[in-house]
DNA sequence: GATTAAGCGAGACGGTACGTCGCGTCTTCCA
DNA sequence: TGGAAGACGCGACGTACCGTCTCGCTTAATC
């Protein structure tokens, strides 16, 4: 399964940032269009080689330069959690309705659906080291609230984080619709009066 | 409108159906990969001139082949009414569920969405002329339900056809998880639920 | 032979000039890169049938392009006669030194080149309708100074009006030297002793 | 000199040798309309960037080819000097009235021509690259039969080279008359008695 | 300390597709 | 029915990137 790629210790972890780094500043400051491989290794100053040598393609470039963006030292990502499940998932709503309006966020994450869209490989790795631990973290909070009375027994959390989750990325995706605090808000309401206890 | 596009009275009618239908073919066959202008051209015995007369771009064609694909002579999309809105809902989804299972159906539409991701011009089209019409469709039907009494008077309409559809559209295109008549038949209860009178 | 061409008694006289007039136009003020039939027929306001029908090709109208602004009432062309040949020769190739610096005489004649080199047909009614009475009009006046006596009986008059054409074309066409009176003159007088009677 | 242009130590010989060699082949065997650059790159089984990073255009690599197939590793041309400048004269000008005769050699000299006449750098390269050369060698010879007493001490050299040289391709490019060793014999006679020794 | 085997910057290479231009043919509609 | 207009199938243009490759050069690990 590995021994064939290149060694990783001697991979040149200055080449790697410049590579990540340029990928964001491209895709955030000229669009979608401007991201080639070309294109980043020119403004990293690194050898298209080099870019190959450690990434299959455009996709995982772009994956690693969300995840080394967003990455926590804590390893472990995890709602708030105050005891009141809406106002906890309002307050994560809200925050998701910010990151998608911030182009330094939204921009490179669009340019890694477009990948996904087209990429099973990717959209597999993606469901495995992204999707899926934002997930479970949701998840969790969910089961706390569920044990605390707040949710019913019986709900099906699966869907609960779906309901959430789905129609505002549709609305960032597509435009289908105003996406802002309210629209988080009642978002929260609809989701947790589906799950809400006595069916 | 425009009046500086060419003269839509001189197109060829056949050449336009020849384009849409390769464009069919080749995406379904071979997939996105294989969509390039020069292969529906090619395949469609058709100049690229005459795509670039009468499309800004591929996706706009995609966009036309589905369109021409799902022509309705009627005209006007309507949901089926029972009277049971929890039972026609059921069928719906679960006819939509089919749909994405369907490479026919959901090869071209995946590929739009790709398209759709990149291009805001042609977002805001397909919202205007494929969204707009299957939601305002999915409304009525809602308002039916709403004066029989099905659902809450005060209940957010365009947040239920959110509510019952972004779940259904991610997890077609991410994979994020199963996508059968059991997932629909729950997203058809929570989003009753979470609409269902006497709040 | 004919017979199957347009009649051209339906011709009209009017498209015939704005088509010539246009094609000298452009080969003048935007050089030949500009010349197309396409470009033609715009600044003429002609369709570009039009053109079709009543010439095989591009070269064919430049031809006729140059004929037309050549265009010879008397219908017969005849160099000077003053008695003297060297003297009449000398004013006859200073007149073509002239022209050749000229872009309104010289740029559609280069276009015209550039097609004869190509097009064999063209080529040959190029040498029947220009070049042809050209050569007959200064065999004549050699002529005539053969029988007064300034050219030898025995010379070669053909070769005489190569020795003092070509070098000229030469010239202009390759820029391979400077292409003024002084070399016109040479030209004339190297020409004269090569025929000089008493061989 | 440029400096601007790719580095030459990087370029492929192989590339380029088959470059010049499908360019000869395709002007020879299917005439100058076949000669378009996607054709030169598919026969020389090369991409189309491999040609334009190295020739500005289709002329220059007509230009290239030519030079290549006539290399002389002697690297200095000579015309024959056998101290007869009359005998030597008619040997040069049949040898190449032989090669406009030849197709392998004439087909792309033609193709050159077409090139030259629409472009002045190619024109002003041919000039320093072939026709310079050419022309001194010619002058050479013309020197040495001047310092024997074969040609007039005053005679115009360059205007000889022009006499002997013009009306040959004049005849070959136009067809304006038969071009054969016994038109090349009269054009030898005719130069040198302009050139005579005492006038 | 010398050797050696990566990684690396650079960029040429064989390709594919792009979007544009012009070709010569055709069809439509007007005078 | 000639002509203006221009759509059409076609082929070539010159450009942008793709993913692979081949160069020297550093640079770290091994001898």
């Amino acid at each position: 399964m590995d021994g064939t790629g290149p060694d990783p210790g001697r991979r040149n972890p200055r080449s790697r940032d410049r590579i990540l780094q340029a990928t964001r500043e491209l895709v955030t400051d000229h669009g979608f269009g401007a991201l080639s491989i070309e294109a980043i290794a020119a403004r990293a100053g690194v050898g298209k080689q080099t870019i190959y040598r450690w990434w299959p393609g455009k996709g995982a470039v772009v994956f690693d330069a969300i995840l080394a963006a967003n990455e926590n030292p804590a390893g472990r990502i995890d709602l708030p959690d105050t005891g009141d499940i809406d106002a906890d998932l309002r307050t994560v709503l809200r925050a998701t309705v910010a990151e998608f309006a911030d182009p330094v966020f939204s921009a490179p994450l669009r340019a890694l659906y477009v990948e996904l869209l087209t990429d099973p490989a990717l959209a597999a790795d993606y469901r495995a080291r992204l999707e899926g631990p934002m997930t479970e973290a949701k998840l969790r909070r969910l089961r706390g609230a569920q044990a605390a009375g707040q949710i019913d027994d019986d709900a099906d959390l699966d869907l609960v984080v779906d309901l959430l989750y789905a129609p505002l990325t549709q609305r960032w995706l597509l435009g289908t619709g105003p996406l802002d605090e309210e629209f988080a808000d009642r978002l929260v309401a609809a989701a947790l009066r589906a799950a809400r206890p006595g069916q």
